[in-house]
DNA sequence: TGTACAATCCCCTAAAAACAGGATTTTTAT
DNA sequence: ATAAAAATCCTGTTTTTAGGGGATTGTACA
């Protein structure tokens, strides 16, 4: 029985690499490529991959959401997440939303021929440098925002001030206030600074 | 005549990625491939491309240093940049470091003879999307801060109020002050909140 | 020997954010 | 149905920033 793979990352470099890496291996079936979820999902429609390595910065959607959106349509087909970066929060957020793994972009064919293995068996894969991440990052935690304090934070970062932030959003300052508030204890933040440093680094805008 | 061909990236899946690419082409020789910037000045000793594609985010020193220091060094060599980012600041970076071109990681493999016989001509490369980038962000400047400035803005992206800056840099209240109105200017940034968000997009922070 | 620039300092006012300590209503999820 | 979570609103005070003006010193460089 053969394994097949689809992969969606919008770099032709990553796609022409792990086909590279793949073509050849007994087992395992290439079943092409989606560089965008569009054109993921419509593939999607009339195959049916065992594994899809999924970039988690894509051009339309992030890979995420497109995570999320694979796993409730077909929940048999496995996902690893793929990134340029070994950083906690991707890592959480993709596993959060049904991956079955996630490797590096640096990750030799050992590695991904160990991941499809690992995934393909129900267990979870997360690469040694994402696994040794996740160890060291234990506790720190990265805040859970709502959607209006999301939107709220987003608009502080544009240099808006309360006053039209509330106008914006049709509701009071000291609502934008509170939000404030809770977006500096969320991020344990001392000030808008500080807030909108570690919002950045943490990619939240 | 061959045009040598060297790449230096630490993604193991772009190196494997170009490979394929690139390999089958006549009037071109791969010559390998580094993962860092100390085993491609090693590999430099003995060896001389035509042409080097080098990634601007290496995990030892940047690309854009290692640019500078292959060109003080081999100059004859050409440097094409390497970066998943259609991001101004890189563009210009390394292009004012010597390098001949610059190529995203989503590159077909047209893209790239395209930049492999444009900069063997002579002439610098851009692809399409940079030269897009380019066009669009033109006069939208990169800010330059003094030293005092950086010091100071990294101060306040640490969360530290004016007073507190005051304090540890053995200057006046009003000093810092004038440090963060001109920071403001330079950013063309309304509040804190942009100003932060700005120099970390630039990467000041 | 100017002149440009960095770094330092000052005053004043208004606006905005931070801090404290509440409360009520809507959504959402079990 | 009901409890938890999110979103909304309030009244205060204090601290900090933003904006408008300046001025002086030292250094680099052409």
């Amino acid at each position: 029985m053969t394994t097949k793979i689809f992969i969606v990352d919008d770099h032709y470099m990553i796609i022409e690499g792990i086909r590279s890496l793949l073509q050849n291996e007994k087992g395992l079936e290439w079943m092409g490529h989606a560089m965008n979820a569009k054109s993921c999902m419509a593939f999607l429609q009339n195959h049916k991959p065992n594994i899809i390595f999924l970039d988690i910065n894509l051009p339309d959607i992030s890979g995420i959401d497109l995570c999320k959106e694979i796993k409730l349509k077909f929940p048999k087909i496995e996902i690893i997440g793929l990134s340029s970066y070994n950083q906690q929060s991707y890592i959480n957020k993709i596993m959060d939303n049904g991956a079955s793994g996630y490797v590096l972009k640096n990750a030799t064919k050992e590695e991904l021929l160990d991941a499809i293995e690992t995934v393909m068996d129900g267990e979870k894969y997360l690469s040694e440098e994402a696994a040794l991440i996740v160890k060291k990052n234990e506790g720190s935690k990265i805040p859970i925002i709502t959607r209006r304090e999301k939107e709220v934070l987003s608009l502080i970062s544009d240099g808006l001030t309360n006053n039209q932030i509330a106008t914006k959003l049709f509701i009071s300052i000291t609502t934008v206030d509170t939000h404030r508030k809770n977006l500096l204890a969320k991020f344990e933040a001392k000030n808008t600074a500080t807030l909108i440093r570690m919002a950045s680094h943490l990619e939240f805008i």
